[in-house]
DNA sequence: ATATAACCGAGACGGTACGTCCAGTCTTAAT
DNA sequence: ATTAAGACTGGACGTACCGTCTCGGTTATAT
């Protein structure tokens, strides 16, 4: 370090943005690079520049660092689409939900954190009322769209059903670790809407 | 050390069952008493009453000390029942395996396991092999012999519809941590039976 | 860990010196009380109340402890006496040399440390670079000084003198481990001075 | 190991001198390969092709094995000459000792043990009877000789001498680790001989 | 302008657990 | 009776991070 350029060393206004910005990132990269393992607390500040302390001052470990890295990437990655007809919307985000989880660094930060509140049950408690709440809303928004549209009977359990139809995503990408095609989330998607349109008409012809 | 009394040392015929399942056993304990961070090489050996090196010569780490925790305990926590009738064997066994993942020491080490192969995918690998292919295989049960029984339509896809039925419940103990209830599973089992039911047309009438 | 002493934590002045003399102490007591095998780096930290890792963070091992220990105490012990007359200086030194070699614990530390040269020749060569050719200087002061009081002639090799005067000494003590006594010394003092007089003729007449 | 050939398992008719033979050889190649620090139990029952178990049943540690080892090899490498006039037995005996002690295998061996038996004083103790008092004697040979010839007087203390004459050679090769060549023996020998000569002529002419 | 407060870097500290190596003991089956 | 094989208890090794602490330096604001 024989660099002369000048720095941020404090002041009184509060924190450095540079410096949450690096710590973020590295954690980021970390994780990307070496595995949840290799993310530590003397990895983050190093690659990030910055004191250990400086890490420790505003966050209490390395999950909460991964919690704020994966706030600030998840809400657009994961933005429901609003085409106006459920059986647009429903395949496109199911199908959108089953690529980040799977195939993104954000569902390698999103897969961690999962996993560390299995670790780590107060952890998870904030996790979950921190973040998942929020990803579970909008997880629920594709449904309740149509339902505001008239599309789906409005005594339907919103909750319910959407368990449902993410339920089995989560179970192929955090425990059977299997690829998620396009078919998959299709039928999932398919036979929701054959299931739900049925129901009301003159089901059971008995 | 002046006791006198008969202990194993060793011998030529291979490793110590007594001491096998003290770690075995140690390493539950730890797990359901402290969590998985409270789970170390060195405490399940002091636990166990046995040498540090004596748990590293049979295992490479904490996490497969508890593999071999779980394949133990889990054969013999979820066996599917098998009343010959799809509609009692299926709410019974969502039941079960609800209440086994959320509110059993054994679904404690299988959350802990999961939550590691997230975090190592080359321990996910081993375990996957391991053990939840073959917990895969348990979950199709119920359904194999429904078709086998000609209960459902043979050309039905019975782990594509597992995952249906398992993928829900999982989800709800690893992601949203809700407590599962027993209207949870049966509708998740009725509506299952009312819709491959009612997709081969009047198939039933009575 | 409730008390609410004051101790130091480190801080950016560097070491704590109140570490580095715990440690040497430590050291020093442990080879005093169990040996050299009874000198181990976690005795050591232990004993000293210091963490494992600060005593691995300045020495490399506990020989290299032991040498700090050594330098510390060995130049006080062995400060060569200089009353003026070779004849009083040499029995005197090789007296005191003998008795610090053979009955104290800075004795103790300096053979187990010749010991270790031994068995390692990489330390070896440190300890001798760092400590041992200082003391051969040590032990050559009271012939230089003579030399340069015209005591002795100009042309004696003092060097090889001194050899023959300690060598005898170091063998009793790492070799055939026999005590020392008075005499011993007293009578390799005499000796030496009677050949060095007589060698250069009819020296001192008056 | 796959080979089907037959090896030796035990009898009933005593020790195997083979095995004793490959644990000499084993730990003697050893000490010569890696150091005092290379050579473990381990190490030499392995390279010997033999048990662990049965190299402790015959000897107590390493020391104990390097010690056998040592003594079969010493006896014939410092058998001092005796030509019948100390004038040539002792230069010649000096720079024997000098090239053993500082340039073979044996004398690594030797160098080894002398330091093994500073750290560890039990075994010095029985190392010193077992095999240093031999050497010792040894060292006195050719003066005793001289004595018996009638070359030196009669009440001349061998013993003493004998110390100043090896003790510079022992403290250079294990205190200082410089080279000794035939000129340091030869003075060290003709500084003897001259000394004791003239002690007993008209010496003092004053 | 000058202090002062809030932040920053650096890094030493007491700890815990890691995974490895070797010591020395014990048991067994084969010779 | 001795051997090879090898599992066992136990203890130290040296390393990696943890989370805490102290210090000296930087800088915007409040005097």
């Amino acid at each position: 370090m024989t660099d002369t350029e000048r720095r941020h060393h404090g002041n009184r206004h509060g924190r450095s943005e540079a410096a949450r910005q690096a710590v973020l990132q590295a954690a980021d990269d970390l994780l990307a690079e070496k595995g949840f393992a290799g993310v530590t607390m003397e990895g983050i500040a190093a690659r990030a520049g910055v004191a250990k302390q400086t890490v420790y001052r505003w966050w209490s470990g390395k999950t909460a660092v991964l919690v704020d890295a994966l706030v600030e990437d998840l809400a657009e990655d994961l933005t429901p689409p609003d085409h106006g007809r459920l059986a647009l919307d429903l395949p496109a985000y199911l199908a959108q939900l089953a690529h980040v989880l799977s195939a993104t660094d954000t569902g390698a930060v999103f897969k961690a954190l999962i996993a560390q509140a299995q670790h780590d049950p107060a952890f998870g408690a904030g996790f979950r009322a921190r973040y998942l709440d929020e990803q579970r809303r909008r997880d629920r928004l594709p449904l309740e769209r149509a339902v505001a549209r008239g599309e789906l009977p409005a005594g339907i359990d919103v909750a319910a059903e959407t368990d449902r139809l993410v339920g089995p995503l989560y179970y192929r990408v955090l425990v059977t670790d299997e690829p998620i095609g396009r078919d998959y989330t299709d039928r999932l998607a398919h036979d929701f809407l054959d299931r739900v349109l049925h129901e009301r008409g003159p089901a059971a012809p008995g």
